[in-house]
Parts: C-alpha cells; structure tokens; sequence
DNA sequence: CGGTTGACCACGT
DNA sequence: AACGTGGCCAACC
C-alpha cells in the first residue's frame, strides 16, 4: 500500500544523520559536503540546524563536521566549541586554542 | 503572516 | 584580509 512520502524536512534530517555517521575517524568534513552528500546541495545552514538539535549523548560524531573556513567558532556555542576541540584533539588533528584547524585540506574526508 | 535568527557558504569589493 | 550581500530554509516571536 501506499505510504505517504515522508515529510521532507524529516528525511534531509535523517539523510544528513546517515551521512555524518560515516565520517571516518580522524577525517573532516564541512556543512555544505554534509548537506551535497546528504543529497540536499546548497543546504549547509539547515546542517548546522539538524546538528544543534543533538540530544547530548548521541553517538554521532558530530564533532567531525566542521565549517568551510576551517575553524570553530565559539561564540554563541563555548561549551560545545571547547568539547569539539577537544575530540578532535583525541583524534590527532591539531586545532589551536581559537579553534583554528591545521591543514584541513589533509584532514577532509574524501568518500569514493 | 512577516521579520529575525542561525553549529553555513560563495562571491564581490 | 576584513567586511557586506544574497542565498538557503526551519524555528521562533
């Protein structure tokens, strides 16, 4: 029988879970590759919006995706800002204390 | 219903 | 290299 098309906001939230799932360990990616995989281009801001609604203990690493300049904001999110320095850190990626990424060329995930 | 905000991005000046 | 702008679209007021 036929089910209703799932709502569209519901299934670019769940493509855009699936797709941050896989992001290797110690690799990045930024909001717009998430939102271009996810199947969803141009979309990188409703990324950020499906991401700040994590419950706290999720398993997703979240911490992976990160903006296109190559850095971590803190401001308006320093305790969150403050815990994905720290995961990555975990993870052998050198980030300063402003949050700045080293290298994130070399950092990127690149999926076939 | 319109305006504002936001874990963003590319492009122009 | 620092801003400004337009685009994106869900949530909130």
């Amino acid at each position: 029988m036929t089910r209703p098309a799932p709502e569209p906001d519901q299934s670019f939230r769940e493509a855009v879970l699936a797709v941050v799932a896989d992001i290797p360990k110690g690799r990045l990616t930024t909001y717009g590759q998430v939102a271009l995989l996810a199947g969803f281009p141009g979309r990188a801001r409703q990324v950020g919006w499906v991401l700040s609604g994590l419950p706290s203990g999720t398993r997703l690493p979240w911490h992976r995706v990160v903006n296109a300049a190559g850095y971590i904001p803190s401001k308006g999110r320093e305790i969150s800002a403050v815990e994905q320095i720290r995961r990555l850190r975990k993870e052998r990626i050198e980030v300063d204390d402003r949050g700045t990424i080293r290298d994130l060329g070399s950092h990127l995930w690149r999926p076939e």
